[in-house]
RNA sequence: UGGGGUAUCGCCAAGCGGUAAGGCAUAGGACUUUGACUCCUACAUUCGUUGGUUCGAAUCCAUCUACCCCAGCCA
């Protein structure tokens, strides 16, 4: 089950429990907040929330807040609905990493104390020119060698607002020839005037990642500190830190590759982009990968898990086929799913032989396969709705739908026959005209022939409108970049438009359903009531339809 | 021409010296009052390359190749 889930990880803090037993796990998910969490997140959160799970751990979510410029409280609440949405209930608790901001002071302090930290002058060109290249070492800071007591006082004037932004940072005192240039003196604090939306304007100087981060970690007791990729050039100077400042027991870092999914694209900028430039509708707008896109649109989170669980974790580059994430939703909802019927393309049919102002009612089972789920009626009429692709005049080869001269079953109601079809004057189809059997009630007819195909229909003056959002395809950079420039998201949803919202004509019960209810259209896909829109419904997925593909 | 990573079916992914799991996708077939679902069946003599060690290698060693990450006072 859940064992194969990233032995690699495990495999490592199997190792370390060896070593000692009595150590509890404790892992954490820090995203900054700058954005909104998206499916790509969700692996890195089911990660670590599994990995604590499976060792009878703890795990903390904490806001990554250390760059004042990009984070916001817009984001911080919405990455904690989506988490408890996603019932990843930070059980060790919430934390921000600038509550820890007197701490990482007070450890700088101690760095430049052990002198193995410096104030440094160097502009940021001039720090990139002694940095040296990827092949070349660079050179020290001319302010590499001032005395503990300049640093000190130096520091403490930063951090009292006497210097400008970008004039003056603390470096750590590492290694300028080293092969990696994390460990090339890096900044681990930075003089910015900017005020910070949790702790105001406290400070004017600020931890960089790579300083910040393993002191959180230390201090939050996290064991395995689960990161992407990435990261994995920051370890050793991730260790560094937790080294020098002495941390014991130490958190340890262990990377896995990020996911990518076909169809769509994961970066936070690239997203921001989209709902900035009003491209998008919103995070919530269910073309988009975001956990509130997916809400909307219909996923659960277990199918979302079931999905990250499924595509796997490893460190190899990958991107995991789109219709995995839809085979995993599809597999839900299938389940238990309440089945309903909708007209894309309606199409009239008038049964001849039916009275006008008749009207029988036909119990259709909610579910065929779960009896148990009960039964809904649906108005018979003399006039109905089917959907035009279930008629063909000239059929393909084993079109077991409607045809010239053919017998077609209507789902749970009679078997009608095909007399003539009503044209305009520009020779398109208005009506078809059928008979029913009226001796097929149940849908078999009395001699016992063989009905081959079954077809869905609605009452034409009972039907309702409902608006389908078709939302099939997630946004990626070659559709956006498709979108001319003079036009906007609102045009985009035109329904001449890709993204198409066509009117249907749904049955009364589903019209009244509540925001959030999924229903399988037969044989439309699976569809969610829109949470933001009256009498809309997105798309999740399509079913697989073998008749379209052959 | 620096360092750190990764390479197993179309896409993910197990495998940890004993003779290639599984899922998605795909193709046939059965069933079907959703051409859905379900159910059968097929789908890597081969594990990036080339050598080597071994009775035996995807697994160990060496070599080469490809791709990803790193030169933010972002995370």
């Amino acid at each position: 089950m859940e064992e194969i889930l990233g032995n690699f990880i495990h495999d490592e803090i199997d190792a370390e429990l060896r070593e000692t037993p009595e150590k509890k796990i404790h892992t954490r998910f820090p995203p900054e907040p700058n954005g909104y969490l998206h499916i790509g997140s969700a692996k890195a959160i089911m990660i670590n929330v599994e990995t604590a799970k499976k060792y009878g751990g703890l795990f903390n979510l904490r806001y990554d807040d250390t760059n004042p410029a990009k984070e916001d409280n817009e984001y911080v609440e919405s990455i904690y609905n989506d988490l408890l949405w996603l019932g990843a209930t930070p059980t060790g608790g919430v934390f921000y990493g600038s509550d820890y901001f007197d701490k990482c002071y007070e450890y700088a302090i101690k760095l430049i104390k052990d002198g193995k930290a410096f104030v440094c002058d160097l502009s940021a060109d001039e720090m990139r020119e002694y940095r040296g290249t990827l092949t070349e070492p660079g050179k020290e800071s001319p302010y590499r060698n001032r005395t503990v007591e300049e640093n000190l006082d130096l520091f403490e004037r930063m951090k009292n607002g006497e210097f400008p932004d970008g004039s003056k940072t603390l470096r750590a005192k590492i290694d300028m020839a080293s092969p990696n240039m994390n460990m090339r003196d890096p900044a681990i604090y930075r003089i910015v005037h900017t005020s910070h939306h949790r702790q105001g304007d406290k400070w004017c100087i600020y931890p960089l990642y790579d300083y910040a981060h393993p002191i959180q970690d230390a201090l939050e007791g996290i064991t395995f500190s689960l990161c992407s990729l990435e990261f994995e050039n920051h370890r050793p100077l991730y260790n560094w830190v937790v080294d020098n400042i002495g941390f014991d027991p130490k958190p340890r870092q262990i990377e896995f590759a990020r996911l990518n999914v076909t169809n769509t694209v994961m970066s936070k900028r690239y997203l921001r982009y989209l709902v900035e430039n009003g491209m998008v509708d919103g995070w919530d707008d269910p073309r988009l990968p975001t956990i509130c896109a997916l809400r909307r649109r219909g996923y659960t989170p277990s199918s979302i898990f079931n999905f990250v669980r499924n595509a796997g974790i490893s460190k190899a580059n990958s991107l995991v086929d789109i219709e995995m994430l839809e085979h995993c939703i599809r597999e839900e909802l299938n389940a238990d799913a309440p089945r309903r019927i909708a007209i894309e393309k309606p199409l009239k049919v008038v049964i001849t032989n039916y009275d006008e102002d008749k009207v029988e009612y036909f119990d259709l089972p909610n579910n065929p396969q779960k009896p148990e789920m009960g039964t809904r009626s649906l108005p018979f009429t003399r006039e109905i709705y089917i959907d035009a692709s279930d008629f063909a005049e000239v059929p393909p080869p084993k079109f077991f739908r409607l045809k010239p001269d053919g017998e077609v079953r209507l789902m749970g109601a009679y078997i009608i026959k095909y007399e003539s079809v009503v044209k305009d004057a520009d020779g398109n189809i208005v009506e078809i005209h059928c008979t029913a059997d009226l001796e097929t009630r149940n849908g078999n007819p009395a001699d016992g022939r063989k009905i081959k195909g079954t077809i869905h229909w609605l009452s034409a003056p009972y039907a309702k409108d409902a608006r389908l959002m078709l939302y099939d395809k997630l946004f990626t950079i070659e559709n956006v970049n498709d979108i001319p420039e003079d036009k906007t998201y609102n045009d985009y949803l035109n329904p001449n438009s890709l993204v198409v919202c066509e009117t249907a004509k749904v049955e009364p019960a589903l019209a009244e359903a509540a925001a959030g209810d999924k229903f399988q259209f037969v044989r439309n896909g699976y569809f969610c009531k829109d949470t933001k829109y009256e009498n809309t419904f997105n798309r999740i997925v399509g079913l697989k339809d073998s008749f379209k593909k052959a």
